[in-house]
DNA sequence: TAGATAATTAGACAATTATCTAAATATCTA
DNA sequence: TAGATATTTAGATAATTGTCTAATTATCTA
């Protein structure tokens, strides 16, 4: 669970994860949306990728990326567990 | 939410918040759970404290932390936000 | 009030991170 | 195949962060 918390902690990285809520976009489409060059945004979505926030798929000259939502569920479960929440099937897991 | 996020982000500050789960605890009490000086964690505690993610309150020598769980329910908000959006399937015509 | 205990603050330093420019890679199309 | 477009990789640098030692603040008690 670190590479996600990791990954979270940054205003852009989060900002593109908003950007991906709705639709898949390609890097150049995502990095449209920021006064940042294209290899800052490459290097902030390779981080979310290794954190596993994000896919990302070649389509031609295209690379697009998506929401995984597998990893936010397991962070939602981490917080859940936190507030003493129970969630249903979930095994408690630290870090 | 960008304090929250950057508290989070640390391996240590994570496992404070876990020890937190179950008791309160003095500033010393946290320390000894850890390989690392008090003033290191006396940092990390303050970290956390401006996030609001913990209380703190002095009773004679000590400080006793304890976990505030208001933040805890916004950051679970914002995780919600993400995974509601995208799992409404705006964009199933992926590909 | 003096000494002991608990914890924080201050300041320095090394490691990590975010950003940039320049170059490289991958793909499409004429 | 050459040139254009999309994106990443490499390398450099400045800012941020985590950790330490030393000093300071706050409190308790004899």
């Amino acid at each position: 669970m670190n590479l996600p918390f990791k990954a979270l902690s940054d205003p852009t990285r989060r900002k593109i994860i908003m950007l991906l809520r709705k639709e898949d976009l390609t890097a150049g489409e995502i990095a449209e949306h920021f006064d940042m060059t294209k290899p800052s945004i490459s290097h902030h979505l390779n981080l979310l990728k290794q954190a596993g926030l994000v896919n990302d798929e070649r389509k031609g000259q295209n690379i697009y990326y998506s929401l995984n939502t597998t990893v936010f569920q397991e962070l939602i479960g981490w917080f859940f567990d936190i507030i003493n929440v129970k969630e249903d099937g979930k095994n408690e897991e630290n870090n």
